[in-house]
DNA sequence: TTATTTAATTGTAACCATTACATACTTGTA
DNA sequence: TACAAGTATGTAATGGTTACAATTAAATAA
C-alpha cells in the first residue's frame, strides 16, 4: 500500500494522516502478525527514533474509534492490533505465540438466544498448538 | 452444591480441597457472573478476613491448569473466571459492564482452514449493548 | 496423640502494560 | 508571518498480575 493511498485511506475515516500515524498504519496493513504495541514500537523505532509509546497508544485507539482497525484479545497478558476490520477468527498457538488468521464460513447467527442485544464486535478465539510447534513436539 | 459435594469434586479433580480452595469454588458455582479476581476478593474477604489476592490468583489458576475453570479475556484489563466449562459464548455489554452466557447451537466446525492445527480452546466474544442499557439509552 | 514432612497461604515488593497529564512541537489557516 | 487547533513527547501514576521468602495449615507417620 503507497503512502498516499495510506494518507487519502486515513482522510476517508475522518484521520488526519500525519507522519506517525501514517506509519502505524503502514504497519498494520503490511504486517499481518497482529502486533502488540510493543512490536509496532520495536519495529518503527529503528526509523523514527522519536518515536513515543503514548503516541502509539493514541494513534491505535483512534485507529479503533474510527474503525480501521481491531482489538484482539485472545493473549490474556497485552493487546493485539488487526488492520484486517472483516469478520474472521484467530488462532493462537500456546508455545510459539504467533496468532493465525482463521477464515470463518459460518458466521455465528446465534441471534436466537440474543433477542433484545445490540451487537457490535464478535470474536471467536481459538488457542492450540500450531502445526509447526505440533510437529517440533513429536519428534 | 453442598460443600462435601464440593470437597468431593475437587478431589475428583487432584485438587487438595483447602478451606480457601473450596469457599472459592463455591462462589464460582453459586455466582455465574464471571468475576474477576477483585470482585471475587471483596465478597469473600467479608467472610474471610485474612484472605489475600495471591491466594486467589493461586487457587485461580489452578483451577484453569486442573481444567475446572475457564478463564474469560472478553474484557481488556481483566481477567474474568467461569466455573461452566462446558462450551458457550459470552456477550459484554459496553455499558454496564456485565457478561452473559450466549448458549451456542451450531457449534464452529472451521476446521476446513485448520487442518493441522490442535486446538485446545475455543471462545466466542460477542461485545455490545444488553437489554436494558439499550432501553434506557432510548428513553 | 504428637512429631515430621509437605503443601498452602500470607504480605510485601517487583513487574509491566496501560493511562493521565502537562509541555513541546506541527500542522493548517488567515 | 501569526495564530489556533491538533499531535506528539516524556514522565509519572495506576492497576492488575507475579515473584518470593516467611508463616501457617494440612497430611502423614510414629
Ligand atoms: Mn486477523
Ligand atoms: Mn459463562
Ligand atoms: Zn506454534
Ligand atoms: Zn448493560
Amino acid at each position: 500500500m503507497d503512502i498516499n493511498d495510506i494518507e487519502h485511506f486515513l482522510r476517508l475515516h475522518s484521520i488526519r494522516p500525519s507522519h506517525h500515524r501514517i506509519r502505524v498504519y503502514q504497519y498494520l496493513v503490511e504486517n499481518r502478525n497482529h502486533p502488540s504495541v510493543d512490536i509496532i514500537y520495536q519495529e518503527l523505532i529503528r526509523d523514527i527514533p522519536t518515536l513515543s509509546k503514548t503516541t502509539l497508544y493514541n494513534t491505535l485507539e483512534l485507529f479503533l474509534e474510527k474503525g480501521v482497525a481491531i482489538l484482539i484479545t485472545i493473549d490474556e497478558n497485552e493487546r493485539r492490533y488487526d488492520a484486517d476490520t472483516s469478520f474472521h477468527g484467530h488462532f493462537r498457538c500456546n508455545t510459539c505465540g504467533q496468532i493465525f488468521d482463521i477464515r470463518l464460513h459460518t458466521v455465528p447467527r446465534e441471534l436466537e438466544s440474543m433477542e433484545g442485544f445490540e451487537i457490535n464486535e464478535s470474536h471467536i478465539y481459538f488457542k492450540g498448538l500450531c502445526p509447526k510447534c505440533l510437529e517440533r513436539g513429536n519428534s
